[in-house]
RNA sequence: GCCCGUGUGGCGGAAUGGCAGACGCAAUCGACUCAAAAUCGAUCGCCGCAAGGCAUGGGGGUUCGACUCCCUCCACGGGCACCA
C-alpha cells in the first residue's frame, strides 16, 4: 500500500492545537523533587523572530522535551525583554506609542514562536514593561538601596550622544555605544549605581564552582572583574617642593619588587595633588585642561601619545631618604583605578619605558632574565616583563621577583610613618560599579523622589509601582519623562512638601537580571512571590543563549541574584547552574556589481561545473557571491523563519538547525541543507509507516526468546537509544542527529531484508520491529515533535508521544558475545580477529599470532611484545 | 601588546590515548521514467594498474600506539586593552 506524503502544514497546526487544548506543557508548582528548569534567553520584541531565535529555541525545546520524557518536572517558560530604545525610536519615526508598538510586536512574535511547536508554558509569559513585572523590580531597587547596594554618586560616565543617555562600561564597545555605534563621550553626572563591586570577590571566586559553564565565558568574566594583588605605598614628599597641606603621595603597585628601578612618579590629571599643584602653576593647569579636552571621546584616548608634565614636586624613595623622584602629571594615569598615582619603573613596564625615553629620565634594569649576564643586560626600547633574578636592588639582589615582592611588602608594612605603616597590601579590581540611570522614557521608573528639604526619599511601598505616564511626546531630544508637564511633580513622602520625581529610568539590563526568578511564580499562585517557590525551581538547570551576553547580561544576573539573596528575595547565590552558548546562524552574502546587497530570496544559484554562479531571479543580472557572514539586515543575508516554516514546516527548520554543526559553533543556513532535512522528514514518515505495517500484528506480550534477526534488530534499537540519550544529555545535537540517521538506515535495511524473504514473519521479529518503530519515533520526537506525533498515531498509540516516557535502555543488549578486534603490527593495522568477549589475553595473543596477515607483516621476525587492550585493540610489537 | 579558542576529504563535521573520515551535504555512474522531479542502487581523502604507500595546519617530543598529551612555529577567529 503506497504511503501518502507527510503534509507538514496540516499536521503541525493540528498537533499544536492538541497540545494547547490538553495544556500538557503547563507546569504546576508541585512535585518539584525532580525538577528541571530549562531557559533560553528571552527575546527583545523587535517584531519578527530571526533564525538565531529558531536555533536557540529549538535547542532549548529538545532539552525540555527530553527531560520531560525522562521523568522530570520541567519548567520551560517564555517572555519578553520589552523595554528599550527601539520602541522610542519607532515612536519618534512613526508616531506610534512605544507601548502599542511593543505589544503589537509581542503579538506577532508570539504567533511565530507558536508556529515552531515549542513546548513552552505560556501561562507564565511575562513582559518586562508590564507594571505587574516592574513593580517587583522597583521594590528590589528600594531593598537594595536600604542595604547599601544602590548608591547615588557623581562620576564620570559614558555618554552616548546619539541616544542621549548614559551607558555602563560593559555597554561601550571599542569606544562606541553598543546600540547606537556612536563614539562615546565622557561626562560628569550624578547617577544611580548598583554596587556590583561589593561582590567583586564572590563573583570571581564562584566562577570556579560553575563547572557547567563554558570555560571561555568564565575566563571572560574573570578578566572583566580583573583582580590584581598589590601594595599601597605611601611616598613622603619633599616639603620644599610641595604645595601646602600635602605631605605624601600614596600609590598602588603590583610590582613592589621593582622599587629600586623607579625613575619617576606619575599622577592622574584628576588627582588632588595635581589639582593642588596646578593652582600655583598656570602651565600645569593648562596641561591638565588639555588632557581633559582630549579625554572627551574614548577613541582619542585610545590613540593618544603618552604625555607628561613635571610638577617640580619631589617624592622620597621609601628605602632611601636621599633618593628623590620627580613627580609628573601624565595623561595615561586613570583616577579611578588604584589611587590614581603610580611609581614608574621603565625597565620592566613598557608604558613607563616609553615615558622615560620621551622625557630622558634613564633606565635601570632590576630583574635580570635567566641565562643572561647582569652586566650585559641592557634595556633600550623593549621593557622586560618576565621572571628572573633581582639585580641593582641592594638587599633584594639575587632574589626572585616573587621573593622580592614579599620582602618589600613585609619591610614596608612594618615601617611606620606617623601612626600608620608605610605600605599595606591591597586587592584591586578592574570591575566598576554598574551605572543604571538612563535618560529615557521606555524603561522601569526609578522609584525615588527628590525633596529640597529631605533629599532623596524612597517612594513608599504602598505607592508602588511607579508607572509610566502614557501621554508623552517624542518631538524633541532628551528624556520625555522630564518634559512631561505634571508627572514629576509630587509631594515628598516624608515631609509632604513639594518634591520632584526621579525622571531617569533603569538600564534595561536590570529588567533581564532577574526575569528567570519571576517565571518560577505562576500568575495564579496561592502565595505570590513566595521565596520558597523560587528556591524550589532555581537555579536554572540549563540556560541557553548567545555568547554576546558572556559579560553584560550574565554578570549582571549573577550580581542581581546575590543582591536578591542579601535582601531575602531568593536563597541562592548563582542563577544559572548550566550555561550553553550557541553559535550564530550565518549565510552567504550576495551583492550586485554596484555593491548593493541582495537578499537570498531574490537570487538563483546555478552550477557551472564546479563553480556556483548567482543571478538575480527577475532580471538574470549576474550577482557576486560574497563571504559567509552572520545574518544581518544590513547585509540582507537573512532568511525569514516564517517563509521556511510555511514552505517546509517547523520540524524541517528545527531539524536542520540542530543537524549541521556542533551547537556551539556557527551554522551556515543553506537551501541544500534545508532540502536535505525535508527529504529526511518524508523518509522517516515512509519508514515508520513500513515498520508499523510489519509490527502491526505483533503480540502484546514480549516474546520469551528472540531469533537472531530479531535480536540483531533489538541490539540496533537499544544501541541507538543509548547513543541518542547520551548525545542529548551532552547537548551534542549534531551527533544525536547522526545517530538517528544511522538507526534509520539500519531499520531501512532490515525492512528491505524482511520484504525479500517474502512469507510469514515470525512474531518475535514483528515484536522487535514494533519496538524499533516506537523507539525511532521517540528518538526524533524532541527535535521534530509534530512529525513524531503523527507517526506515533499511525503506529496505533492513543497517547501523545510528547507525554510518553523515554524508553529504558536494555544494557544487556549492548553487550556482544563476540567482538572484532583490530590487529596492529608496530602500530599499523594489518588484520582483524574475532574473539569471544571474555577471551583471555593469552588466548587472543595466540589467535593473533596465527593470522597469516600478521605473520606476513612480521616478515620472519619474532614479536618482542604483544599488547592486548581488552575490548579494544591488539598491537604486536616486533 | 596581553589572554583565550580553533585548525580533520570538495563542504558541515564524527572519533573515553586504541580501526581517522561515523552521519549529512555536494558530486559521479546506474535503475525507474517519453522526460524531469521524487525514489532506489553503487562510487566517493590523496598517490598508485596493483601490492602498497601517504594523510587530522608545519616541525619536534612522550608512548607499543597520538586528531587526542607536551614543546615550538604558522594561519584564522574571539575577548581585553593606558587597570600600574
Amino acid at each position: 500500500m503506497p504511503i501518502e506524503r507527510y503534509n507538514a502544514a496540516e499536521a503541525e497546526s493540528r498537533w499544536q492545537k492538541v497540545w494547547d487544548e490538553r495544556g500538557i506543557f503547563a507546569t504546576p508548582n508541585t512535585n518539584l523533587s525532580k525538577k528541571y528548569y530549562v531557559l533560553e534567553m528571552f527575546p527583545y520584541p523587535s517584531g519578527r523572530i530571526h533564525m538565531g531565535h529558531v536555533r536557540n529555541y529549538a535547542m532549548g525545546d529538545v532539552v525540555a522535551r527530553f527531560k520531560r520524557a525522562t521523568g522530570h518536572s520541567v519548567l520551560h517558560p517564555m517572555g519578553w525583554d520589552a523595554f528599550g530604545m527601539p520602541a522610542e525610536n519607532a515612536a519618534m519615526e512613526r508616531k506610534v506609542h512605544p507601548k502599542a508598538w511593543t505589544y503589537q510586536n509581542i503579538a506577532a512574535m508570539k504567533a511565530q514562536l507558536k508556529s515552531m511547536g515549542l513546548s513552552l508554558d505560556w501561562s507564565r509569559e511575562l513582559a518586562t514593561c508590564d507594571p505587574s513585572y516592574y513593580k517587583h523590580q522597583q521594590k528590589m531597587f528600594l531593598d537594595f538601596l536600604r542595604v547599601g547596594l544602590v548608591e547615588r554618586k557623581q562620576s564620570k560616565v559614558n555618554w552616548d550622544p546619539v541616544d542621549q543617555t548614559v551607558l555602563a562600561n560593559e555597554q561601550v564597545i571599542d569606544g562606541r555605544g553598543w546600540r547606537s555605534g556612536a563614539p562615546v563621550e565622557q561626562r560628569e553626572l550624578t547617577q544611580w549605581f548598583f554596587a556590583i563591586t561589593k561582590f567583586a570577590q564572590p563573583l570571581l571566586a564562584a566562577l570556579e564552582t560553575l563547572d557547567r559553564w563554558p570555560e571561555k565565558v568564565r575566563l571572560m568574566q574573570k578578566n572583566w572583574i580583573g583582580r590584581s594583588e598589590g601594595l599601597l605605598v605611601r611616598f613622603a614628599l619633599d616639603p620644599k617642593t610641595t604645595p601646602d597641606g600635602e605631605s605624601e603621595l600614596e600609590i598602588f603597585t603590583t610590582r613592589p619588587d621593582t622599587l629600586f628601578g623607579a625613575k619617576f612618579m606619575a599622577l592622574s590629571p584628576d588627582h588632588p595633588l595635581a589639582q593642588a599643584a596646578a593652582k600655583k602653576n598656570p602651565a600645569l593647569a593648562e596641561f591638565i585642561a588639555e588632557c581633559k579636552r582630549h579625554g572627551t571621546a574614548q577613541e582619542i584616548i585610545d590613540k593618544a601619545e603618552k604625555l607628561g608634565f613635571d610638577t617640580g614636586i619631589k617624592a622620597v624613595h621609601p628605602f632611601d631618604p636621599s633618593w628623590t623622584l620627580p613627580v609628573y602629571v601624565a595623561n595615561f594615569i586613570l583616577m579611578d583605578y588604584g589611587t590614581g598615582a603610580i611609581f614608574g619603573c621603565p625597565a620592566h613596564d613598557q608604558r613607563d619605558l616609553d615615558f622615560v625615553n620621551k622625557y630622558g629620565l634613564g633606565v635601570t634594569p632590576v630583574v635580570c632574565p635567566p641565562e643572561q649576564a647582569p652586566r650585559s643586560f641592557v634595556i633600550t626600547n623593549t621593557a622586560y616583563e618576565g621572571d628572573g633574578r633581582m639585580i641593582n636592588s641592594r638587599f633584594l639582589d639575587g632574589m626572585t621577583p616573587a621573593q622580592a615582592r614579599e620582602d618589600v611588602a613585609r619591610r614596608l608594612e612594618n615601617e611606620k610613618r606617623g601612626d600608620r605603616p608605610v605600605a599595606q597590601r591591597q586587592v584591586n579590581y578592574r570591575l566598576r560599579d554598574w551605572g543604571i540611570s538612563r535618560q529615557r522614557y521606555w524603561g522601569c521608573p526609578i522609584p525615588v523622589i527628590h525633596c529640597a528639604a529631605c533629599g532623596v526619599v524612597p517612594v513608599l511601598e504602598k505607592d508602588l509601582p511607579v508607572t509610566l505616564p502614557e501621554d508623552v511626546t517624542f518631538d524633541r531630544p532628551g528624556n520625555p519623562l522630564d518634559h512631561h508637564p505634571t508627572w514629576k511633580n509630587v509631594s515628598c513622602p516624608q515631609c509632604g512638601g513639594p518634591g520632584r520625581r526621579e525622571t531617569d529610568t533603569m538600564d534595561t539590563f536590570v529588567d533581564s537580571s532577574w526575569y528567570f526568578v519571576r517565571f518560577t511564580d505562576p500568575k495564579n499562585a496561592a502565595e505570590p512571590d513566595d521565596p520558597k517557590i523560587a528556591d524550589a525551581w532555581m537555579p536554572v538547570d540549563q540556560y541557553i543563549g548567545g555568547i554576546e551576553h558572556a559579560i553584560l547580561h550574565l554578570l549582571y544576573s549573577r550580581f542581581f541574584t546575590r543582591a536578591m539573596k542579601q535582601t531575602g528575595h531568593v536563597g541562592i547565590d548563582e542563577p544559572f547552574a548550566g550555561l550553553f552558548t550557541q553559535g550564530m546562524v550565518v549565510h552567504e552574502t550576495y551583492s550586485r556589481q554596484n555593491g548593493d546587497w541582495v537578499s537570498p530570496a531574490e537570487v538563483t544559484i546555478e552550477l557551472e561545473g564546479e563553480t556556483r554562479r548567482a543571478r538575480l531571479s527577475t532580471t538574470n543580472e549576474p550577482i557576486v557571491i560574497g563571504p559567509i557572514e552572520k545574518m544581518s539586515k544590513s547585509k540582507r543575508n537573512t532568511v525569514d523563519p516564517d517563509e521556511i516554516i510555511s514552505a517546509y514546516g517547523a520540524d524541517v527548520a528545527r531539524w536542520f538547525m540542530l543537524s549541521d554543526s556542533p551547537p556551539d559553533r556557527d551554522v551556515e543556513w543553506t537551501e541544500r541543507g534545508v532540502q536535505g532535512a525535508a527529504r529526511f522528514v518524508q523518509r522517516l514518515w515512509r519508514l515508520v509507516g513500513e515498520a508499523g505495517e510489519i509490527g502491526h500484528g505483533a503480540p502484546a506480550a514480549r516474546p520469551a526468546q528472540f531469533s537472531p534477526p530479531a535480536l540483531a534488530l533489538r541490539k540496533a534499537t537499544h544501541k541507538a537509544l543509548a547513543n541518542v540519550g547520551d548525545a542529548v544529555e551532552k547537548l551534542h545535537f549534531n551527533v544525536c542527529v547522526a545517530h538517528i540517521y544511522e538507526f534509520a538506515n539500519t531499520l531501512n535495511e532490515v525492512i528491505g531484508d524482511a520484504d525479500s524473504e517474502d512469507g510469514s514473519v515470525a512474531t518475535d521479529f514483528t515484536w522487535a520491529m514494533r519496538e524499533a518503530a516506537d523507539v525511532l519515533v521517540q528518538l526524533f520526537a524532541p527535535m521534530m515533535p509534530h512529525l513524531a506525533e503523527e507517526c506515533w498515531a499511525t503506529l496505533g498509540h492513543d497517547t501523545l508521544v510528547a507525554q510518553a516516557p523515554w524508553p529504558a535502555v536494555e544494557r544487556n543488549l549492548l553487550i556482544e558475545d563476540t567482538i572484532t578486534l583490530p590487529v596492529q603490527v608496530n602500530g599499523r593495522k594489518r588484520a582483524e580477529v574475532i574473539v569471544p568477549r571474555d577471551a583471555a589475553n593469552a588466548q587472543i595473543e595466540a589467535a593473533v599470532l596465527a593470522l597469516d596477515a600478521v605473520q606476513k607483516a612480521l616478515d620472519g621476525k619474532s614479536p618482542k611484545k604483544v599488547i592486548v587492550v581488552p575490548q579494544r585493540i591488539v598491537n604486536v610489537v616486533a
